[in-house]
DNA sequence: CTCGAAAGTTGTCGTTGTCAACATGAGGAG
DNA sequence: CTCCTCATGTTGACAACGACAACTTTCGAG
C-alpha cells in the first residue's frame, strides 16, 4: 500500500472513512467533495474515479450509518439477560427502542444522514436487512411467541414501534422536544412502557411499568 | 402598490410566498435565494434588503410552514362531531394524528421544513404555541377529564403521541416504510388504535378499535 | 422643495459540483 | 525484461450559488 505515491492506494474507502468522520462531527450538510479530497490528500475530481457524483458517495456513506445502527441494536439486544421469556421479550423490545434513540443522540450526524431522504430510498432497495425492520420483526414474534402480544395486535407492530421511536429521536435531535438527558430519557421511558401497556392490553395480561424501566432507588 | 417600477412595493411578501410556493413543489433544498430573486422579478441581492441571509428566509418559511400545519390540524380537530364525551376526546386525539400525517403526506416539502432542525430552534423559541404541543395538550387533558387517560399514564403523553404520529410520518415520506396510500392508512389506524388502548387500559376501560377507525362496510 | 434613508441594482469574490483533457504508473502479454 | 494499456489521479475550466461593497432610484417627512 503505497503512502503517497501518484495512485493512492485505497482512496474509495480513505474518502468513505473522512466522509464518515466529517458526518459524525459536523451533520450531512457539511459532505463537500472538495474537502473530503483535501482531508484525504489527494486532488479535488479524484473522487469521481469512484463515484458518478456527490449524490453516489453520500448515498454510500448513508448506508454505512444504517448498518452502524442497526449493528448498534444487535449489541443492545444481546445485552438483555433475563431467564423469564415474557420479560425477556418485553424487556428486549424496549432495549431496542432506547438503543435506537441513544444512537440518534449520540450520533446525531450520521443518524440523520441515514434518514435523508435521498439516500434511504437507494439504500432500502438495494440490501433487504439494511434497516432496523428485521430486528424490530424478530422482537414482536417472539412477543407474539410467549403469549404477551396477540396476533391482532401484531399486525403493522413494526410500524407503530418504529414510528414512535423514530419520532421520538427525529424530534429530539430538532429541538422540538426540548429537556435535558435525564428528561428524555424519562420520556423515553415512558414511552416504552405505554407501547408495553398496550401489547399487554392486547392479550388482557397486566403490566408493571417496573418490569420494563429500571428503577433507580431498589 | 406599484407594479413595476424601481419599488417593488412588497418584496419581502412576495419573496415569502415564491419560497412557500417552490417548498411545496420542489423541497427545501430548492430554497435557492438567486431563484427566488428571478421568480418575483427582482434582481439578486434584493433579498438582502429584507432578509439577513439565507437561513433567515429560510427559518421564516419554515415559521409559516409550522403554522399551516397547526392550522390544518385545528380544522381536522372541529370536524370531530361527536356527543358521547369520551368517545369524541379519543376521536379527537385519532383526528389530530390523522391530520398531522395527512399534511406531512400531501404537504412534504412544508412538512420537512418546518422540521429541518437549523430552523426549528429559532422557531420554537419565537412562539409559545407554534407547534403541535398546544393542541395535543388540550386533547389529552379532555381524555384525562373525562376519565379515560389515568393521570400517571397522562405524563409525558405529548412526547408520545407526537413522537408516534411524527415517526410514522418521517419515516414514510422518507421511503423507509413503504406501501400504498391504503396501506399506509391502515398501518395508522393500527398505530392509533395501539395508543388508543394503551390509554385505555391506563384505568382499566376497554376500549373497541371500531369506536376509533372508521369501518367501511357498515 | 429638499434631502436622507429605505429599497433595488450592478459588479465582484470565494466556494462548490461537474466536465474535459491530460499525466502517471501498476501489472499483464509477449 | 520490456512495452503497452487502462485504471487512477491531476490540472484547468465553467456555471451557479451565497455574500459583500458601492452605486442608483424613489418615497416621504420636514
Amino acid at each position: 500500500m503505497p503512502s503517497d505515491s501518484y495512485h493512492h492506494g485505497n482512496l474509495r474507502t480513505s474518502l468513505l472513512d473522512a466522509a464518515v468522520a466529517t458526518v459524525t462531527e459536523h451533520g450531512p450538510q457539511a459532505l463537500v467533495l472538495r474537502d473530503l479530497a483535501r482531508q484525504v490528500g489527494v486532488s479535488h475530481n479524484a473522487a469521481y474515479r469512484h463515484f458518478a457524483d456527490r449524490e453516489e458517495l453520500v448515498t454510500e456513506v448513508a448506508a454505512i450509518a444504517m448498518e452502524r445502527l442497526v449493528a448498534t441494536l444487535q449489541q443492545r439486544l444481546e445485552q438483555v439477560a433475563t431467564n423469564d421469556p415474557v420479560l425477556r421479550a418485553r424487556r428486549r423490545l424496549a432495549e431496542i427502542g432506547r438503543g435506537y434513540v441513544d444512537f440518534a443522540v449520540s450520533e446525531t450526524g450520521l443518524f440523520r444522514l441515514a434518514f435523508s431522504s435521498t439516500a434511504t430510498v437507494a439504500t432500502a432497495a438495494s440490501s433487504p436487512a439494511h434497516d432496523p425492520l428485521g430486528l424490530l420483526t424478530t422482537c414482536l414474534d417472539d412477543l407474539v411467541g410467549v403469549g404477551f402480544l396477540s396476533p391482532e395486535a401484531r399486525v403493522d407492530a413494526e410500524a407503530t414501534c418504529w414510528s414512535a421511536v423514530h419520532g421520538f429521536s427525529a424530534l429530539h435531535i430538532d429541538g422540538a422536544l426540548n429537556g435535558d438527558d435525564a428528561e428524555r430519557d424519562a420520556a423515553l421511558d415512558r414511552l416504552l412502557v405505554a407501547i408495553d401497556r398496550s401489547y399487554g392490553a392486547s392479550t388482557g395480561t397486566p403490566t408493571d411499568p417496573r418490569d420494563i424501566v429500571a428503577t433507580t432507588d431498589e
